[in-house]
DNA sequence: ATCCTCGCCGGGAGCGCTCCCACAGCGTGC
DNA sequence: GCACGCTGTGGGAGCGCTCCCGGCGAGGAT
């Protein structure tokens, strides 16, 4: 029946072994303050003796909360994987976990398990709260655990469901920062290369491009647009797409298609930074490795993950209602060759 | 006290509106053959109506398996997280569960949690099994699982424990291949940028190497084998220590190293393949895209991650009590121009 | 008619905890 | 003296399921 345990000590056999009542045993084991320092410390040798380890199952069917944490990535996100995004992330987000002692579940919903895989999310008891990793704008997935009232933590802004907390990169500013670098080396005719704009992040890293040149007295040339997928080979292909309008600055709305431009560039003839500044976005380990070295806006994807977990456990504190939260982190950008002027 | 659930309905609930015992509630939800069609008939609708969903964790304290599996990726490879390999274990993985209704729960093991992420792994009752992606020859883990006699797959082979059940790619026949094909071109002078040679992957690939050039009728130069660590920057430093001794071909255990070797190689003037011909392994998504195109050993790692479910699960069934197994999956070398030669 | 089987169903017990209430014992204040 | 608190402890009830046992009626074998 029980397939793994060999009769593995319960509260039961720990009470029995310290001479005391299972109550004892499971306030001692929530550091309730009302217990004897002597039986305490009984308690405890006796746990140690016997190798006890609390069930979480029967804890969280008991107590309501199972100190597990969802991780939900959406379909269609999920096969962007070639970007280390959700790898730090999923790291940011599971040792932020474990150091509280929650656990991580993970869900890379589907697209035809998607719905049931909603259910199971919301229903199951399993997950005491969840963290959408959805850049969606449109993404059926949060309507649904808003009205389920499950507990949850967007990493993205959503500018549709205010009343989630969210953690974010300031995408806006970093990609404004970013062009309005480009045009202080002197560049005018600067391109971007976009994510898609049914992304929250591709269309706020977009408007920043648009934002700067604005600030700068220049109005966007429709033509130095182009809408890619955050891909490498989608950054390529972009870039091909660029080049006969002759820009002489690529602002990429991610590294991995900077990349793809610096490749495009190169296969091109064109030489990087003198004919063309190239700047990325997210600063992954590639970009400095790249040739040349890549000019990045930096976002630290470890403490979103961080910050995501946070805002959850707060929310699932319950000894305070607080109002939902939104972190916004400043990037910063990391100015290295592929943008030309002088790297200081 | 219950965080999320406003008064779901349970097995009751649906008992009492479709006008049976929880009993038969039960049996229709696990499709126990024994009951009337009609009753069933009643039974679902009931659970539609009232959009009942099974408390996952209440029928994992009463069955005792939670239709959870642990995934847990130890320390020091979680440090290489800008692998792709983790991310599409994690992928194959993940889908393969939910394909069959489990879910999946992820341990990035840390230093200092690692005793204690151990314990909980065992212990908690949360999970049912688990897959356990190290391949480090030493790993404490290991022993850690058999001894507490909880169901595991390995996902890499382990030496040392021929008793657990392992999926892994043969990693030397690839490599084998990869510097047979290497000779067979004419060159001579083929070095090799190992990984570390405590990881298991690691010293395969080296010793297929090694082999490959024994059944030619070499014998190795050891200034033409170098340790590294499986990263773009291991393979940069690792390729400026080879390049004195001049070899004419590299074979790198890994991708990523073949990229930083080719980065070397540039930097140091060198002509791939004309002067030089490279070799990966992984054949990751960057590896096509390289400059020169890599040459690559390919497995597929998706296959690794549903085939290391598949061997957990029916260790899980119990039905039938199986001996370990060990699946071992021949890579295939993609041929592209990096290695020159001629790729038809 | 009796026995046994078999499909179908209900209810008790229990999984290993948490939570609440009860209660003993002691001290404190009037 | 009694009322009241406060600390420390025990035990009942229950979380929402699964599993097992037992029972009921229908049908075939004897």
């Amino acid at each position: 029946m029980t397939l793994q345990t060999h009769n593995r000590p319960n509260l039961v056999a720990v009470a029995k072994a310290a001479g005391v009542s299972r109550s004892t045993v499971s306030r001692v084991i929530n550091d309730d303050p009302n217990v004897n320092a002597a039986t305490r410390e009984r308690v405890w040798s006796a746990i140690h003796t016997l190798d006890y380890q609390p069930n979480r199952v029967a804890r969280g069917l008991a107590s309501g909360r199972t100190q597990v944490l969802g991780l939900v990535i959406p379909q269609g996100v999920a096969t962007l994987f070639s970007d280390p995004y959700f790898a730090i992330l999923i790291q940011g987000i599971s040792t932020a976990c474990s150091r509280l002692d929650y656990s991580v579940m993970l869900w890379l919903a589907e697209p035809d398990h998607e719905r049931r895989t909603i259910h199971q999310v919301l229903h199951g008891g399993l997950i005491d709260g969840v963290i959408v990793s959805s850049m969606l704008a449109d993404d059926p997935i949060i309507a649904a655990l808003v009205e389920r009232r499950m507990p949850c933590v967007l990493v993205g802004r959503h500018p549709d469901h205010p009343e989630i907390s969210t953690v974010d990169t300031d995408n806006l500013s970093g990609a404004r920062a970013a062009v309005t670098h480009l045009l202080r080396l002197g560049r005018r005719r600067v391109a971007t290369i976009t994510g898609p704009q049914n992304m929250i992040a591709g269309a706020d890293r977009c408007a920043g491009y648009s934002l700067a040149l604005r600030d700068a007295g220049f109005s966007a040339d429709p033509a130095l647009i182009v809408e890619s997928d955050f891909t490498e080979a989608g950054g390529y292909r972009a870039m091909q797409q660029l080049l006969p309008h002759h820009p002489d600055a690529v602002f990429a709305a991610s590294d991995l298609m900077a990349l793809g431009a610096l490749r495009a560039l190169q296969h091109g003839g064109l030489r990087v930074p003198e004919d063309v500044a190239v700047i990325g976005f997210d600063d992954i380990a590639a970009a400095a490795l790249a040739d040349p070295p890549l000019t990045s806006v930096r976002q630290s994807i470890q403490q979103l993950g961080h910050s995501a977990v946070e805002l959850l456990l707060t929310q699932l504190d319950g000894s305070r209602i607080t109002g939902p939260e939104h972190r916004v982190f400043p990037p910063t950008l990391v100015v290295r060759r592929s943008c030309g002027g002088d790297p200081a």
